[in-house]
DNA sequence: TTGTAAGCGTTATCAC
DNA sequence: GTGATAACGCTTACAA
């Protein structure tokens, strides 16, 4: 038994002819090790989870998180490893079904994406479990993270629109429990500070990430007395609700109003406007977090913890200079 | 050792006393049973993998499968199984990640919701492992499934809009690989037939499911010499498209064009006008599902093989007579 | 009621 | 280069 274990695993001394000949007779009786038997004596299951954030309303349907998703999951093949999306988190009492998966030892890390409560990954991380966050950060906890320069992005979206001439700027940003929210806000307004413009409470909004209350949103600073020229929206989805609305209100873009979105997802490249938006790298994200985990995973130590993604201004067809 | 087994797992003759010790012991200690252990020894692992079918690439799929997740979630919950999502199928020549883990033994059963090919399908079913399928059928195939009553769902909405005097009514069908496309077209199809109207191929357009291509192909058909004054939509998200378009054209809804979706997903109920629609039973189809597969996976026998469930016609607002 | 021994399927260790 | 033996952590039969 134990040669038929070396045989296939390519593992030591053992001559060709056995090699193949166990192969043959394992092919034939559709032998296929057994996991759990496998991850016992190993000490290890080859496999991580990765947790949807709360944040995460679709869960592949996302574009945002898909693309992440592409590069978590083509690092994670190459290594050999499994990835195991678990569910939306359930009813807020009970740990989520990662931590549970984490204490019985069925994975080797947890990769989470997004909004997460900061007590569970502590929990996972208390038991040696090793856990990379994603999109998100636990500031001033030692959690290992990748994110995006959220304030640099919102920083170079908005400059860019005053940079056109725009003096009325308006924001669009997502009601999200984690850093994200803040990050953009900081940046939009640093960025209108830094162009020596005044900061405008009535023309920022604030809202869930959902292209109809982008629309209903963008109708309200639309309809405002003093309307905005501009406005900077902290994602794609978002900003195609603001062309919609101001598309039924009979407004040309960008002759009559420039938007920037964030993100870049696929659509951004193909609505009529092309969306300006800001290039998030999503699939660097991913693939980044991914070996951050397996090198925890592998014991070896990480540095730096905290690694930031820049972002790069795309400027396509809806943004124009102020008339 | 036994004596904490038992005591933990409720099962045999233990004195409360010793019982209560035991926990709190296990509980200072942070004592958590090794999953891989337990599946050797119990032979099974009391979880199933969720496969997320080829189709479900679009955004659409968000609203649509959240809602079945949701049901698929709640059964399995109360069961105390635990649901591993499997991510996106991956270079198509390869097996899809579920059936390694199925003939690893990782998982005891499988749920596969929407497209998929066959063969993988077959191949796991071979080693005895428990498969139902979700939203989709292997037409002659014994294979368990759930779905929803696709033809008799495209056949009252579209009887509905002929019930309201139309005679031209368009359909705007799905792009897609799965029983999905063709069923809900032959219900189309039929229902004019039986309202003795002409079938129009020039009426017909089929697209990949994406609300931009919807307002497109709605843009066309609207662009006809003789425009249809209906239109039939297999789902919500694509009568969406439609109403855009109509908008886009200055047409109003239902006076100038009546729209008829087909999910009732969410957002159907609150666009303006709200979206009149056929709605799924799509926690349902996901309980459903699920309780097949635990059915299943206990050895009991189901019947039937194939449960179809049955839609239900939701008049709201953007249906109206034809003038 | 409790403790002892066996075994689930695999791999690592060690004689042969 | 190959075959026996032990061990991974747990649960279930069976003996105490």
């Amino acid at each position: 038994m134990p040669t038929a274990s070396q045989a296939l695993n390519g593992r030591a001394r053992i001559s060709d002819q056995t090699r193949k000949r166990v192969a043959r007779v394992a092919r034939r009786l559709r032998y296929a090790p057994h996991a759990a038997a496998r991850r016992l004596i190993l000490g290890r299951s080859n496999s991580a989870a990765m947790v949807p954030g709360s944040n995460m309303t679709g869960m592949f349907s996302d574009l945002f998180y898909r693309a992440v998703l592409a590069g978590v999951g083509g690092v994670f093949e190459e290594a050999g490893y499994r990835m195991l999306i678990t569910p939306p988190l359930r009813s807020a009492s009970q740990p989520p079904q990662f931590v549970e998966m984490a204490s019985a030892r069925e994975i080797d890390g947890v990769l989470v994406a997004g909004a997460v409560d900061g007590r569970w990954v502590k929990q996972t991380m208390d038991t040696g479990m090793p856990v990379v966050l994603l999109d998100n950060h636990l500031p001033g906890k030692p959690v290992p993270a990748v994110v995006n320069d959220n304030t640099g992005g919102a920083y170079s979206g908005t400059r860019h629109l005053a940079e056109l001439g725009h003096t009325r700027i308006g924001f669009m940003g997502a009601a999200v429990d984690y850093p994200f929210g803040r990050e953009t806000h900081d940046g939009y307004r640093r960025a209108l500070t830094d162009a020596g413009l005044p900061v405008d409470p009535a023309l920022e909004i604030i809202i869930p990430i959902d292209a109809e209350r982008a629309r209903e949103g963008a109708g309200a600073l639309l309809s405002l007395a003093d309307p905005p020229s501009a406005i900077f929206a902290v994602t794609d989805m978002l900003a195609l609700g603001v062309t919609t609305a101001a598309r039924e209100r009979g407004l040309a873009i960008p002759a009559d109003l420039s938007v920037v979105g964030m993100d870049d997802i696929d659509l951004a490249a193909v609505t009529n406007p092309p969306l300006t938006t800001v290039r998030i790298a999503k699939e660097a994200m991913g693939r980044r977090a991914a070996r951050m985990l397996l090198d925890l995973i592998h014991g070896d130590d990480v540095d730096p913890r905290l690694v930031i993604l820049p972002t790069e201004l795309v400027v396509r067809g809806t943004t124009g200079g102020h008339r």
